[in-house]
DNA sequence: TCAACTTCTAGATTATGTCTAAAGCCGTCA
DNA sequence: TGACGGCTTTAGACATAATCTAGAAGTTGA
């Protein structure tokens, strides 16, 4: 996995280094929504050495080389989205937690007819609660519950 | 006005006081989408004495009782929206100014077959940039439609 | 007037993110 | 080998937004 990471990065032209890959490692490979806090916490539980200001750094590299992108939909959150095609994304009002929704599961008009707006981009934002349990998952990434073949 | 707005708080649950009628006065019938920290330079320059907490305060007392919404869009931005029918929003990128966008200039497909969650709101956000002139706008609400000055 | 209650205030505190200056690491070249 | 230069990392200071707290001030009704 490191070493595909390793590759990933150098494509981008992100020099690798073992912090950026400790990042990478988790930022861009877990299916969470996490808090620039979160990767903080997950990486250093790796490699206590790793300072804040090294991992903020390094999600900023990874946003402005197009590895990551950088969301902000819940109060006080700027999270990560490590999944690059266009989505949408649901919000639960209850957790706050962050729920990518397919892009083919909600039709929306073109956007394009708004003459006044030059769009780069759009998404649809739900909020509301969930239904029925919970997916699986992982907070930590130590069980690998699923293989998760559905990237693409 | 002020009476209708003490009408409207009353209406709401919300004791009037002169603290929260000169919040009302601003955040209630402005068009911009301000952040809680332009409130507060828009309510003291009425009212000098307002604390920083009195406005945070008031602000969450309006979203809890639904006078107001809660926005968040924008990276480290907070913003509060009086408009209450449902609408859509652009982002500007190169300013961060947000604008409503009408319900019925996007059509999305019904969200309430998404048969994982409850939705209970929803909306398409925009991000790119405005094409022409921007609308006038009204930055305080005293008969004044004179254009905002280009400034971010 | 008094007591109970609500509201408001200043300032401390927390949370999140940015900046800086120094140190570390690593390949290159004399 | 060892000095050099460039990139990366670090700890901690700084900045800013938001929240919390404890007491003061205001309001209400008897």
């Amino acid at each position: 996995m490191s070493l595909e990471l390793a590759q990933r990065l150098k494509a981008s032209g992100i020099q690798p280094s073992a912090q950026r890959l400790a990042v990478a490692e988790y930022v861009l490979t877990t299916e969470d929504h996490p808090s620039a806090d979160q990767v903080l916490a997950q990486v250093q539980a790796r490699l206590p050495m790793v300072s804040r200001a090294t991992v903020y750094n390094t999600l900023h590299t990874f946003v402005a080389s197009g590895l990551l992108r950088q969301l902000v939909l819940a109060e006080g959150r700027v999270v990560f989205d490590p999944k690059l095609e266009p989505h949408h994304h649901f919000v639960d009002d209850e957790t706050g937690e962050i729920e990518d929704v397919p892009w083919s599961a909600v039709q929306v008009g073109d956007v394009s007819r708004l003459k006044a707006y030059d769009v780069r981009e759009y998404m649809v934002v739900m909020r509301g609660t969930r239904r029925g349990p919970r997916k699986a998952k992982k907070s930590a990434p130590e069980t690998k519950p699923s293989p998760k073949p559905g990237k693409t």
